[in-house]
DNA sequence: AGTGTAATTTTACAAAAGTTAAATTATACT
DNA sequence: AGTATAATTTAACTTTTGTAAAATTACACT
């Protein structure tokens, strides 16, 4: 049985393959015979495409910032929303991805090399929002703007990478939609304490 | 020059720098090498004191149970000072451990395996807290305490695990004893907003 | 001093994972 | 049909890492 060749689908393959693989399994766990196999090649395959596993790497991180959704590069800008927002849109990629900042950050701990700046710009932006929102006096005088946006991610974000443990506290999967509805309740409620308008 | 042979000092040696190692690196990054020249020994020669790295592993957990110190297993009752209960003591150590949970954590949803559940009840006991205080009359009905105990176990870890994103938001490092000040500052902040006493 | 035992080193190996190079096969173009 | 080129497969190699076994050395005890 001749394969039919095609080229285009087949990088298309690797590249999807690699990303799920590094969005799961961090660089050291991924496995280039494992993304081989999720994209149907062989894994020397790989290396006519990419030079070896860290430019593939490079290659998925690319990627993501052009043809990856909004909510990988950009952070929401709306006020009461906050929690609604991040879990509406495609809950399961965005999941991946936020595993993956994970990932980022304990392997670029662990050996030193400081990890790629492209989210940089988006976290700043929004922090300045929240500046802005301290201006306008809707915001308490004691919390700090910048604080409030490293809360705010880490408490959008938490429950994604440690599902466990949220799990042990709730009871339920962070995956379980019923879950989903009380986080971004409480979320929504905790800030009605906070922001007055 | 010969060696003065010290099994016991070598057993601790080991132990210890394999806890540096797997706190920092996780299981799979972990190196036995690494471990063995930390400690100062050829790396068989932990073959001797553990079957082999997997063993070791349940050993430097074992070894947190019993002789840890207790914010590994216990969690702090304290109302007002949570911020400041958890930064107080050791905070390199603890700083440590609290990424080693983040590796369990990626590395049991990579691979499927379930982590170990020492620090579960800890956690159980946390929740049955904020319930009473929520019966106390303390805390506003609309927050399930539940959450409140995830949504602070978030926001006093998060900024250790993700300390490059920490320092892009606040401009400081964690281990900065200044960010630390202003970020235990703004959680009671924060709790002043919805904690009424 | 002599001997058994435990600690440590030396030597060696096996499996896993990444990578390279050569051989094949399909496809487009003439 | 013939050929160049790119896609894919086959075969082979290197490095890294974990592990096992044998050889040595120190120490305690008689």
């Amino acid at each position: 049985m001749g394969k039919i060749r095609n080229a285009e689908r087949t990088q298309k393959n690797i590249l999807e393959a690699a990303r799920n693989e590094f969005f799961n399994k961090g660089f050291k766990g991924a496995r280039i015979e494992s993304i081989a196999e999720n994209a149907g090649v062989k894994k020397q395959l790989i290396y006519h495409y990419y030079k070896g596993k860290k430019e593939l790497y490079e290659a998925v991180l690319a990627n993501l910032a052009t043809s990856g959704p909004e909510w990988a590069t950009r952070v929401p800008d709306n006020p009461q929303h906050i929690a609604e927002h991040r879990y509406n849109v495609n809950s399961k990629e965005r999941a991946d991805f936020i595993k993956f900042t994970a990932w980022q950050a304990l392997e670029s701990q662990a050996d030193q090399t400081s990890w790629n700046k492209s989210g940089e710009l988006a976290l700043q932006s929004y922090v300045a929002y929240w500046k802005e929102q301290k201006d306008k006096g809707v915001l308490p005088p004691d919390l700090e703007p910048e604080l409030l946006a490293l809360a705010i991610t880490a408490l959008t974000t938490y429950p994604i990478i440690f599902s466990d443990i949220a799990k042990i506290f709730t009871g339920s999967d962070e995956s379980d939609p019923e879950f989903q509805r009380r986080w971004s309740e409480f979320l929504t409620n905790l800030s009605g304490h906070i922001i007055k308008n």
